[in-house]
DNA sequence: TGTTGATCATAT
DNA sequence: ATATGATCAACA
């Protein structure tokens, strides 16, 4: 595979689309990766393949995938309606030192402002290597997109804020939520207690809803090339 | 059958 | 433990 690191917006666009239509086993074997036989002990296969095509560098780091562009990379399930599958993780939930945090300096806000989704073939019934990739989608929120956000984000990290965290479910929050997001049950990190204690809780993250990401999805008709 | 809560791999 | 990449699978 020949290096690949997109010095523009247009360059990443452009590379994007090259990926449209082709098969999942097309790719892996254009960026030299192997193939597992399913996701169940490799969720973020999917996310890793899209990412090494792209030329994304940001690792592990709290960055965006394509930091130098502003532009962070999400891959996104869908149905043969072309319908999310998932959710789709945004951040982990500072749980602790939020005083003087706000929508506008959020990681929600940051990572979300300029999103490019690639829909990806997720049915299960699928085999994951005949799967296939489609048309991308660089977003930005609308206004009211925006507000959407800013008003669940606002409500969750109050509820946090005022220690009750264990109290928030996946129900709380119109299009963002809040699930647990950890390696297993017994991930552990520090919170805010009922009585303003510190206590010790699943570590959490923020996921945009389906009812979100399929304006995004609508918006854009997207569909695949068969 | 759709969602919520749980979990898998890897790098730092 | 926390960040990245997410999907799995139990349960309502």
């Amino acid at each position: 595979m020949p290096n690949f690191y997109p010095s523009n917006e247009q360059e990443l666009l452009n590379r994007a689309k090259l990926a449209a239509g082709y098969s999942f086993a097309e790719i892996a074997q254009y960026v030299n990766m192997p193939i597992p036989a399913n996701l169940n002990k490799q969720k973020g296969w999917v996310g890793n393949l899209i990412e090494t095509y792209l030329g994304a560098n940001a690792g592990s780091k709290a960055e965006r995938d394509f930091a130098s562009l502003g532009i962070e990379l999400k891959t996104i399930p869908i149905n043969k309606q072309g319908k999310p599958l998932e959710t789709t993780f945004v951040s982990v939930i500072p749980l602790m030192a939020n005083h003087g945090v706000i929508w506008e300096t959020s990681h929600v806000k940051y990572k979300l402002s300029k999103v490019l989704w690639i829909p990806i073939e997720g049915e299960r019934s699928i085999p994951l290597a005949e799967r296939k990739v489609g048309h991308p989608i660089l977003w930005t929120p609308t206004f009211e997109q925006e507000q959407q956000l800013k008003q669940d984000w606002q409500e969750l990290m109050d509820m946090i804020a005022l220690g009750q965290v264990e109290k928030i479910t996946a129900r709380y929050g119109t299009y963002l939520q809040i699930r647990p997001k950890a390696a297993n049950g017994k991930a552990l990190t520090e919170a805010i207690g009922e009585n303003g204690e510190i206590i010790l809780t699943r570590p959490r993250g923020f996921y945009l809803k389906k009812s979100f990401t399929l304006q995004i999805l609508q918006n854009s008709m997207t569909h695949f090339i068969n």
